[in-house]
DNA sequence: TCTGGGGTCCTAGGACCC
DNA sequence: TCTGGGGTCCTAGGACCC
């Protein structure tokens, strides 16, 4: 049976999570920024209406938010993590081939269930219906035979009402379908970005159906094999599967921006190791081991300010903490420069490679004490899981942390903490 | 003064192989 | 005067996504 797909995207997540818990954000412009308090991640209606725009730094909407009475709030990724985990859980009620796209999108396959339910629009309004009452959440559904038409289905929903959140393409008629794809800039295609809009609107192509209409060579020819294929998805071609298995990451990346400007080595040391013991959790989580770190640090000011990195293999491929950590804090060494302001420090982990995998050294002697070391990380994290992240963390990551990320507006954690569950009275 | 943190894929070009 | 024809692998950079 061909796949038919679904596109469910929380609306305005970020916002919505905060909503849930907290009523008075309803109907009010709201605001969620960035770690550190940077810039803005997510916007209510309301403050969208204002003209906040997306990734806009924070500080030059300071006094535009202050006039406009906007609600602040800084990111609380634990709730919008667990809050996600719980619609998932709902959408594989639904229909168990499911990938997660990312913390507030969903594709699904549901060709063999969608009969079950009335057709692909009594589908979505029942998953609405249930989202909504079991987590409070509000969803957008498109449904279509591709997955670049279930996103612009999805667009649809959610921006004309006469939808009401759900958009079955394939039940447009192709008059209804050839006006929508005229109506929609080309802009909003998934997969054309500030780029190639601007390339494709100077060839005259401004609206979905002028890429529709163009040639499947000469987008090849003249741009790439990827916008080709988009527009094959955008005649109902589907050349993207459904990926319901989710692969292991090529690279796992760990970087925050400082609470304020770093000098000295030593507290660079210890975010690096922080991110560090990140990373390596992230990597055991999808049993990996990594031969190849990159340290990478951001001086000041944002603009002008340089940015210094470098490779450094490891040993031999490792998922061990200590190791890991070790590795990071003499890269660091290497590249700390005195006088120098950061605002920045991360690390990349690459080369990655399935752990049971690994090949070892000929004349390795270490086998005991890699399988030592794994059942100690091993514990290491079923502690963290249990009591809370970093509660067995390693000493070389600081105790005051005094360069820790501002984030000065954030809400409890309702969901995932005893101490700051929500209180009725 | 003040600007997030992750990821993916594709392409071109260089090094190297026979 | 005149210098082949295939390949693979790796990396950097650029585009995109949320």
């Amino acid at each position: 049976m061909a796949p038919y797909f679904a596109l469910v995207d929380v609306n305005n997540f970020y916002v919505s999570c905060e909503r849930v818990f907290n009523p008075r954000l309803e109907g009010v412009p709201v605001v969620v920024l960035s770690n550190n308090d940077g810039c803005v991640v997510a916007r209510s209606n309301e403050a969208k209406a204002l003209g906040i725009p997306m990734g806009a730094p924070w500080f030059q909407l300071r006094d535009l938010a202050r006039r406009h009475r906007v609600r602040t709030l800084s990111s609380n990724y634990e709730l919008y993590g667990d809050m996600s985990a719980r619609v998932v859980a709902i959408l594989r009620d639904f229909a168990p081939d499911i990938e997660v796209y990312s913390i507030d999108e969903s594709f699904l396959d549901v060709a063999p269930v969608q009969a079950r339910h009335g057709g692909g629009t009594a589908l979505g309004q029942a998953l609405r219906r249930r989202i909504r009452q079991w987590t409070g959440l509000p969803v957008c559904v498109g449904l279509a035979p591709t997955k670049t038409l279930a996103k612009l289905a999805n667009h649809l929903a959610k921006r004309h009402p006469e939808f009401d959140g759900v958009c079955d393409w394939g039940a447009l008629s192709a008059q209804e379908q050839s006006a929508w794809m005229g109506r929609v800039g080309v802009g909003e295609i998934w997969g054309v970005g500030r780029r190639l809009t601007g390339q494709l609107q100077a060839l005259g192509m401004r609206s979905v159906r002028d890429l529709c209409l163009a040639g499947r060579a000469f987008l090849q020819a003249r741009f790439s094999v990827v916008l080709a294929r988009v527009a094959d998805e955008l005649r109902g071609t589907s050349c993207l599967d459904l990926e319901a298995m989710a692969e292991p990451r090529q690279q796992i990346i760990v970087s925050r921006s400082f609470g304020r400007p770093v000098t000295a080595l030593a507290e660079l040391q210890e975010a690096l190791a922080m991110h560090a013991a990140r990373a390596a959790e992230k990597l055991r989580a999808q049993r990996s081991v990594a031969a190849l770190v990159l340290v990478s640090l951001h001086a000041r000011p944002f603009r002008t300010g340089e940015r210094f990195e470098r490779a450094f293999a490891l040993p031999e491929p490792t998922d061990d903490t200590r190791l890991l950590t070790g590795a990071v804090l003499a890269g660091a060494g290497r590249l700390f420069r005195a006088g120098c302001a950061y605002r920045k420090a991360g690390l990349l982990l690459s080369g990655l490679s399935a752990r049971d995998l690994c090949q070892q050294d000929l004349f390795d002697r270490g086998a005991g004490a890699r399988e030592r070391a794994a059942r100690l990380m091993a514990v290491m994290d079923r502690i963290n899981r249990t009591y809370g992240p970093d509660t067995l963390r390693s000493a070389a990551s600081g105790l005051e942390r005094p360069w820790h990320m501002r984030s000065g507006h954030r809400s409890p954690r309702y969901t995932t903490c005893w101490e700051e569950l929500p209180v009725v009275s």
